[in-house]
DNA sequence: ACCTCCTTGTGCAACGTTTTACCAAGGCTT
DNA sequence: AAGCCTTGGTAAAACGTTGCACAAGGAGGT
């Protein structure tokens, strides 16, 4: 591929990159042969022949034509990535994981953002299936997946992320999620030990399967604590919001003005995530109010941020290099061997993390 | 493949995609005038051939194989995205917008992390070239592009993002940048104002382009408010810290650590960027101080959770979305019509920010 | 000597698209 | 009526791979 120094006619063919053919006749032999090289085993020729055409393939700088061998394959070593949006430093970070497993692999990453959109959704994966990619990581964790059943059905490989399996479900698919319930119970319950009774919990709309969990743990938690469900305050947005996603930090912001405007505002707040989290403790403090003494906040997710918060973020870790590493290895495993394990979930355990954001309750003000 | 309910013929090629073979066929036309339909203009036939078509492809639900058009025109409609890290807010943010630009036009992104590792930038670079990508926005801002040069020369058009444009750069490239010294200078002004005198510069090792032209507005400030340069505290990482960017924020955390614990402390911190500021209050806050009070702190990009921050951070904003937009709409121009504009630079202007983070000078402890 | 098998290859037909060159038929001009 | 555009359309050759089917040439068995 080297520039400078061509004078002799092979530079046109050098520049658009060198053709199996140019290699087979560089190294004496057919075009076969260096496929063979290539993809089938190399033992298939005399160490000698393998010799040259290694040599040729190095000295021409050689590199397969994705295209071709796509067309002809029918693969690509491509998986796509659909998360709501990737300014949510967590699915940044997501994305960061993933790309580093699919590197490794020789595999590219191809990132949507579907702002939880079905539709959009949609028609992001009838694209990349028409560009061949037959493994995706949807993270929308809708609780239906009708809108990409019929390219699953068809022989999309997909794993939903930060969703647990749902009846109704498309058998050929996979689920990968940390434990929601049992982490929103540990994050309700160290509210509930630090004396908390009256808890808020701010989300956007509840449309999203690990939202529900989330809040499922919440409300368990209160009920093995002895309170009547009632004794819950939930926030979860303005009606017309769609799913606050593309602003997650705001509405939290916003959710805990109003929370500590009312009568008799909650002394802790479980926030849908970490993001949200940041955006109810700068709310807490808009109204006044200091941040781990006055009102409590726990989050979700432990993003990189949770650590340099002010007070610092008590939070629920989920394991997510693990799993980033583990979507991909699945998917990787199922595209390149066609026919797919059906019907696996791999649920992790949350951890909590304590930090200063959450306090005792404070004497009634 | 798939598996239910094929008893007719039919749906298997239902199920792989229909060829344009096959909506000529149900067309009663020849492929080549589906795919002048498709693609030349469709004005080359009679109304009703055309309609004939179109019914056809809606039917049959006919998506044009990527691959083989790829094959046979040598072009994709995905750019390459590299950047340091996704896991980066700022960079998250970006990959967001250019993504909503490029989805818009009908194209993809590929996400790729570099790290700024020139060697693996190169790596990247070389496959999405291989993949027939002619279109990359490359982040790392590094000063020298001499590892890409081959492959722009070869016809990459590559847009350098946050990298104003150095002596011996290729000429078939833009710049895209906000003006980085002006920015600094913004920042540091304001420190000045406020009445700070000793003021530090936090940084990684100080090898991209931006980081420099950040260091000289900083340092530029500090010299026309009549102070010299051997006034300005500089910390730039320890020696084996290879750019600081796979934890920035950390990095600034223990730099104020450091700074904080010296004999003349700063009373004011200028970090490279937000998430770098971030980690320099959490550190100021571990020393025992206020951020805005006891120490200012300033940063860079004003990425969303800098106005959440406790206090919320003052900085200076960089025009994301458009310079998102720009990169994209050069990139889209350049592949489509070949041959780039060249030698163009594109400079924002960069805005302060003023929020909590920063104040009047303390009186001496 | 003949058959069989193994080794080390090669030839050729796809894969689905775009595009160049060509063609037929009708309408104008002269 | 001959020549020439124009219109509406087609045939066929690529693009660079891969993988099946086949082929020499030799080794080994009977």
């Amino acid at each position: 591929m080297g520039s400078r120094d061509l004078h002799q006619g092979a530079t046109m063919t050098a520049m658009s990159g060198a053709t199996i053919h140019q290699v087979a006749k560089a190294a004496g032999v057919s075009p076969s042969t260096v496929s063979n090289f290539l993809n089938g085993r190399p033992g298939r020729m005399l160490p000698e022949t393998r010799a040259r055409v290694e040599e040729a393939i190095r000295h021409l700088g050689y590199r397969p034509n994705r295209a071709a061998r796509q067309l002809r394959t029918g693969r690509v070593q491509v998986v796509g990535l659909v998360v709501p949006s990737v300014a949510n430093p967590f699915w940044g970070a997501f994305a960061l994981h993933l790309e580093g497993a699919a590197l490794a692999a020789g595999y590219h990453v191809l990132l949507c953002n579907s702002a939880r959109d079905p539709e959009r959704e949609r028609a992001y994966i009838d694209e990349l299936w028409a560009d061949g990619i037959r493994g995706v990581v949807l993270c929308s964790s809708l609780p239906s997946l009708d809108h990409v059943l019929p390219l699953v059905e068809q022989g999309l490989n997909l794993v939903a992320f930060d969703r647990t399996a749902q009846a109704g479900d498309p058998s050929r698919m996979v689920n990968i999620s940390v434990d929601n319930v049992i982490g929103a119970q540990l994050a309700t319950r160290h509210l509930l030990e630090l004396g908390h009774r009256r808890i808020a919990f701010v989300s956007g709309a509840l449309r999203s399967v690990n939202r529900r969990e989330r809040f499922r743990g919440f409300r368990d938690a209160l009920e093995n604590a002895g309170l009547s469900p009632d004794d819950a305050i939930v926030w979860s947005g303005a009606a017309d919001e769609p799913y606050g996603d593309l602003d997650v930090a705001g509405l939290g912001r916003r959710a805990a003005a109003d929370l500590m405007r009312g009568d008799d505002p909650p002394t802790a707040i479980v926030a849908i995530n970490d993001m949200c989290a940041l955006g109810v403790s700068a709310g807490v403090r808009d109204a006044g109010l200091r941040v781990g003494q006055d009102v409590s906040v726990v989050g979700f997710d432990d993003i990189v941020l949770a650590d340099l918060a002010a007070p610092p973020l008590t939070t629920v870790r989920q394991p997510m290099a693990d799993m980033a590493a583990a979507a991909f290895t699945h998917l990787r495993e199922c595209v390149e061997s066609d026919e797919p394990a059906t019907g696996r979930s791999l649920l992790m355990r949350p951890e909590l993390v304590v930090r200063g954001s959450t306090g005792p309750v404070p004497p009634p003000r």
